[in-house]
DNA sequence: GATAGTTCTGTGACTTTCTCACATAAAAAT
DNA sequence: ATTTTTATGTGAGAAAGTCACAGAACTATC
């Protein structure tokens, strides 16, 4: 485990911080659909991505889903660490979407190190900054596009994840990342067919022609 | 100015910081409708409000809005300063809603201060995982609460900031708050009114059952 | 204080998206 | 081969947003 590849401050540590870190942290596989967190769970800590795929999302109380971030090699997932953050409130599930392993770094080590470490705390703001961000674009999508813009994008950046453009998704989980119903998405995706944009396998979606998809999201 | 009113970190600054934020920093008087920051505006700074009311929001290309969020007496707005924090990416308005009192501390010398200062970074990081907790809450809100619950939970708090039950707010202003258009405002305060709840005359809404638009919001 | 212009509110018709209730189809389990 | 589970398909109706326009209430001007 080479934490440098994950950290950028890595190198800004002192040899006793990195030394706690690397006696503390964990290196561990998860099976697809592991809970990582949930609120409940008592406060993991920070999640390093070695392999494998990871989402963040919320749940409502008639449990519908929306993802509100994901992460891949080499990303680093803060969620299961939000309460050592003060004024960090609110309920989110940190689920393993793919086999992965990962390594954590306890939510208490993490806490001292931010107290400890400017470097730390100046990368732990980084780290919401982005997240921040990347919520706020979440907000402009679900506010501003139309249902057929957001799938079509959804689907042209899971296939650049998957590196495919077979993508194994059923209607249902797609819905649960967009936060729509999964008639919706059905129904949208049949009118893709239509299109000759995506041709449908149970279990699968395949995309037929990328730039009209592009296209579509303007 | 007293800043030790605002700024909870200001007795863990050094003198000369004291001093540096005293010099560069610019009380001001601030008329309803200023435009403080739109993103093209030469990042201003963090805003501290001394009096009166400041939004921000977003825009989309069609000239719709959403609030983000509201700043009142002793509250900070960072989103004027968001230009200096790395990874922070996003478009978004500052708008002066009422008359306003606030004191600015530029932007450039902020960044300094961060960079110096753990407390003034540890600080930060409170202030953006604050906002970043609303911004949750707020996507909640408009993925899962119908629009007569967001209204009727919008007018309840505008009474309380009003300090009042009279709120003088058109319809198309609400539906620029809550990122709903203004016809469906109109609608729904008149189907409100119908049941007693409100009394609506041109350019004001007055609460008159305040226990049953609560339990409408559940 | 009558007139013209502006701002605010009201409403019908239509589209998009979501919800509910079920039907059918394909895969997995026994 | 049959049952069970999972995935998809579809109609009917409700909720919310869009568009176009009408009328009402304020403001400004002479």
């Amino acid at each position: 485990m080479n934490f440098s590849d994950y950290l950028p401050i890595w190198n800004e540590l002192t040899p006793q911080q990195k030394q706690h870190i690397e006696s503390a942290s964990e290196l561990r596989k998860v099976p697809k659909g592991t809970i990582l967190y949930n609120g409940n769970i008592d406060c993991l800590g920070l999640v390093l991505v070695c392999s494998g795929q990871i989402r963040a999302y919320i749940l409502s109380e008639e449990g519908r889903e929306v993802t509100i971030s994901r992460f891949f090699e080499y990303d680093i997932c803060f969620f299961s660490a939000s309460c050592v953050m003060p004024s960090m409130q609110f309920n989110i599930v940190v689920e393993v979407e793919k086999d992965s392993e990962i390594c954590i770094i306890p939510a208490c080590l993490y806490k001292n190190l931010m107290d400890q470490s400017m470097p730390v705390m100046s990368y732990s703001n980084k780290l919401i900054s982005g997240s921040f961000s990347d919520l706020m674009w979440l907000v402009e999508q679900i506010m501003w596009k139309s249902i057929d813009k957001r799938l079509a994008s959804f689907l042209l950046e899971e296939a650049a994840v998957e590196g495919s453009n077979v993508l194994p998704i059923t209607h249902e989980k797609i819905g649960n990342h967009m936060g729509t119903a999964r008639e919706v998405v059905t129904r949208m995706l049949k009118y893709f067919q239509s299109e000759g944009m995506v041709k449908l396998t149970r279990g699968t979606v395949e995309i037929i022609d990328e730039d009209k998809l592009s296209e579509l999201c303007e």
